[in-house]
DNA sequence: TACTTATATAAGTAGTTACGTATATGTCAA
DNA sequence: TTGACATATACGTAACTACTTATATAAGTA
């Protein structure tokens, strides 16, 4: 946007280096990738999602407010329930990288190979 | 590796989540994030990212240690000092993507442009 | 209205994290 | 060896995080 900080700067502030900090940490807990993973084939509600993780309810649903908070799902009422979802395709491309980064130190310290995307 | 996680699986057991999440805590701090985007241009020594930084060489240190473990990092001894290094181009890409996460928020709330790569 | 189901939040707790200050370790040179 | 410089670690602390249990809010139904 401005000429210190903008698409091809190579330099971020400290502020937005914390706003994506914040973002990293958004996808730093198991939980929360669990989620994400449970997301991946589509919409689900928190009663599904529990179902689905079998944690409870109330961490379930703590977890998708920072996830949707981060912004990373979307969230619709849907009568009593509510459904989270993914909020844009980048968010899986992100844990695919990342996939991506561990696979490949499993290349000489082999561990088996994950991934979020099929 | 398995059939039951191999890249074409869709799903990631605990462990791998684990993992997973373990990588995304390396990159959520903002401090770590800018000594990532020092490294961006080329190996540094601890003493060079201090300067660069401004916070303290304890800091500086154990913040290294933190993205080292994380396998983010290469270390290398030269006489008295240590450079750190980007352990492969896939880190940044990393950090790319998730910038491109929040630059695409930025565009119905406008927010300045970030970027980690030219 | 009351009752049920679905989701969110509050309070408490144990564990983790980022940092400062101080100290230890490591490398080189005299 | 001693001293100077470079880096790493120990310890203490304040803030944060993930979780459990209990309770509150919201929506639907009888």
């Amino acid at each position: 946007m401005s000429i210190h900080n903008n698409a091809h700067s190579s330099s971020l502030d400290r502020s937005s280096l914390e706003r994506l900090a914040a973002v990293f940490r958004a996808f730093g807990d198991a939980t929360r990738l669990a989620l994400l993973q449970e997301l991946k084939s589509g919409a689900r509600s928190v009663n599904e999602l529990q179902t689905a993780l079998g944690t409870s309810q109330a961490n379930i649903s703590r977890q998708l407010k920072v996830l949707h908070e981060a912004g990373l799902l979307s969230r619709e009422r849907r009568g009593a329930q509510v459904f989270y979802a993914i909020s844009e395709p980048l968010v899986m491309d992100i844990c695919e990288a990342a996939c991506r980064k561990l696979n490949r130190e499993a290349v000489l310290a082999p561990a088996p190979r994950m991934a979020f995307a099929s």
